[in-house]
DNA sequence: TTCACGAGATTGTTGAACAATTTGCAGATA
DNA sequence: TATCTGCAAATTGTTCAACAATCTCGTGAA
């Protein structure tokens, strides 16, 4: 009887989690090209291997694809800031309606770290604490997928980060304040004003990002 | 200058969309195992492009995969069902006051073709028009990323179907009289209307399909 | 300037081979 | 009987080498 499923990975798997990792943190820019030849080279890997790589990739939407032109790091438009707002509003929005107190607490410790973080200039743990509080919301509304699509827009949106880096240190600040406002709002139990809290963080940073 | 651009596909390409089209049609039912050196004899293609076709399926969430164990096709549980109406409901119903004038005539046309589809027991065109139907309002939202994600989730509903073949006549049957409800409605300017009658039709749906 | 045209770069695909892992079954064990 | 063990077969994971198909881009011709 296994106790624990094994995590078995392929090295397509490992490798697309390594170079997505990349393509998140920047270190692979937006438009970047990602040829078959030179990731298998460097990586010590077959070109299969590499192939099947991009397609993991272009599957998690952090690259494009087009035949005999190959993968490129997919890039992110003011459209797409603007769809991908008008879509975490849907998400956020009416999931904050649905925590329970336990929830909200663990939002509050969430935003602690939060703001320490930023307190500390470390803008890499503050991006991911601004994900992980951004999701306890989605996650009251209990659904698999939409906790799983706004994961992925929502680390879309740091590539756009990475095209006004100037804006995401910006942006981050701003938030610490923009984040106490509706943590206050739903301790309180008062969601309209947490809902107007949340509206107004959502344009606010939507403007920051999309450049106006 | 290119007028139109050449939508090149690869083998994989190609490949992936019929096998895909066979997983949505039932002719691979779901937990049906894909095996590769199997598709790869009968489409006569090597056991890489399968590969690379494989981790496509995964990409549009029609198969699933598990490292030295391969793919299958995936399944639709109960708690599934669930999930998508829950992600139905907030995609389509803020969708469904956005709609302009043109969007309801068109939402009329469409409605028409499916009732006589229904009436002439097309089973399969009725299925692709309700599809249209609900796609036509999710696009009044303007997202490309909801309108994608809704039409996933939608086909993702066709493999629910054939877990229970004998709703899929009773659901599109009664569904012709509710979308006309929503048309009705939404002619008549009556959005709160609508938006009940829409609600009212997706209980009904949830209901038939997760076996209650 | 614009166009055609190659040569080189890159992607698409194959086949064979072998390693790694799972699966199922036959026999051993308690 | 029940279950455990271990091995053979099936299946997936990966590499290598080769060649076909397509794109890119610079060069020379019209």
């Amino acid at each position: 009887m296994t106790v624990a499923a094994a995590i078995r990975l392929t090295t397509a798997e490992r490798l697309a989690a390594r170079v997505g990792e990349a393509i998140r943190s920047g270190e692979l820019p937006p438009g970047a090209p990602l040829r078959e030849e030179e990731l298998a080279r460097s990586h010590g890997v077959s070109r299969h291997v590499v192939r099947e790589v991009l397609r993991l990739l272009v599957g998690e939407s952090l690259a494009t694809y087009e035949a005999y032109k190959g993968a490129r790091v997919s890039y992110i438009s003011a459209e797409d800031v603007r769809d991908i707002f008008r879509t975490r509003r849907l998400f956020e929005l009416p999931a904050l309606r649905k925590m329970d107190r336990e929830a909200v607490q663990a939002l509050a410790l969430i935003h602690g770290r939060y703001s320490a973080a930023v307190e500390a200039c470390d803008w890499r743990s503050a991006f991911d604490l601004d994900h992980d509080f951004h999701s306890k919301m989605v996650a009251a509304a209990g659904s698999k997928r939409m906790l799983r699509w706004h994961s992925e827009i929502f680390h879309s949106l740091s590539r756009a980060h990475l095209v006004r880096p100037e804006f995401e240190e910006q942006g981050l600040r701003a938030s610490v304040g923009e984040h106490a406002e509706i943590v206050v709002a739903l301790a309180a139990g008062d969601l309209d004003r947490a809902e107007r809290a949340l509206s107004a963080h959502l344009d606010h940073s939507e403007a920051l990002l999309s450049g106006r």
